[in-house]
DNA sequence: TGCGTTATCCCCAGTTCTGGGGAGATCATC
DNA sequence: GATGATCTCCCCAGAACTGGGGATAACGCA
């Protein structure tokens, strides 16, 4: 896979190549992890577990097709740590580089990058082709790096409960959500109960954050309006 | 957008189209809904509420590119009520499609599927192609479909502060906390006030979502390991 | 007709959170 | 040397949540 990588890489003009999990680096685990970046920002990159906070995972997080890390301010505001994690990047050797966004739903957020080499310029032309290899390249690996063990079918709510989940969401207290359905607090309890249950947890932060996790409820759900 | 991807579709060799978010179709939410399928499947499709039933959006949640709906079976089993889903919807006219899922984290599953009248081929030597459309089709969409409210600023957390939120977000008690972090039990209670004093909301389950929306924590940091 | 699912309601004991009020220590910055 | 930010710890009362146990009614499906 690496060698494949490594020459699609370089038949469509990139010097590096990341396809990976936004995760913490476990070899161990049931996630993609396949890396030619220079080894200097890699080691960095793990030392300060930046595969949660970096501009580019987060950029990521927010699209559903490819963009160029020159235009990623384009999608999330930079802050001052953004920048400087930016300016490292180009320093250990990784100039502008191409990030197609791999999501699916109960799996870890991953996406598959490849990077010029500093002060080499992108050709922007060809982005549309490396989105579709991108694409590709993740779900190869993914089908590969899974020997398709946890495959936790979605729990679905019912109704009610999906209606509950949506409030608790939004940080309602029971009684509240008794009220604006029209029902009482202790059906909303109940409701509540049922759903935890179905997604196995014991606690209705979780019970929201999965939901949300799943697509069962939306983050324009939480704070719309 | 409509006459666009209708003249898209035509253009491809398609005769229909669905480019949606998976959930009930409320005009008013802010949710991608832009169909031109046979008005009868529609109807039907709207009645039986089959948006998280059919089998067609159900393997578009197990996949990051896309896929003929000829081949739908090499992603998800197909039940004997599935199997009449799509009967029924070939009688209503819908032949062989391709479906591009796109999924965002924290966002409703959606799709851009692209439908062949009953009875055509699927060109597959085209599918590269309609992914890539399907894919920007998708993105192009869902940014006009939500007007995006100000980008309200995003309050920062001290290191403690995001750490106690990380496990808030994992569903820990404050007890549970203070032991991963070696604190007393007092310090977390004050850490996880002072957080949700900066995000200006009152329980911790919002605390949790809030600071996943900003990016402040990910997904991987809720289930990761 | 019986069985399962869903929605509705009720009670209770124990745990956890929330919102007030404190305080001392360190560190950088001005 | 004062000021602010951060981290640490403490107390308390009331509200909210969790995990048990119940119950009734409606509906569809076999």
């Amino acid at each position: 896979m690496s060698d494949l990588m490594a020459e699609i890489t370089k038949a469509m003009g990139f010097r590096h190549y990341a396809l990976v999990h936004h995760v913490d680096l476990k070899p161990a685990v049931r996630s993609v992890h396949i890396v030619d970046y220079p080894q200097d920002w890699v080691e960095r990159f793990q030392a300060r577990r930046l595969y949660a906070s970096d501009p580019i995972h987060r950029a990521s997080h927010r699209t559903n097709v490819g963009f160029a890390w020159s235009a990623v301010q384009s999608i999330i505001s930079l802050t001052a740590a953004d920048r400087s994690i930016l300016a490292e990047a180009y320093e250990a050797g990784l100039g502008d580089g191409f990030t197609v966004p791999a999501h699916i739903p109960g799996e870890l957020n991953g996406s598959c990058s490849f990077a010029m080499a500093a002060g080499e310029m992108l050709d922007h032309r060809q982005l549309p082709f490396v989105q579709l290899v991108g694409s590709f390249a993740f779900e190869a690996a993914r089908k590969i790096s899974r020997i398709h063990a946890p495959q936790s079918e979605c729990p679905s709510l019912t109704e009610r409960q999906a209606e509950c989940v949506a409030l608790v969401a939004r940080g309602k207290t029971d009684w509240e959500i008794s009220q604006i359905l029209g029902i009482g607090q202790e059906t909303v309890i109940q409701h509540v109960k049922d759903a935890r249950d179905r997604y196995g947890v014991t606690k209705r932060t979780l019970l929201a954050i999965r939901a949300l996790f799943e697509g069962q409820i939306s983050f324009a759900d939480v704070f719309g309006r």
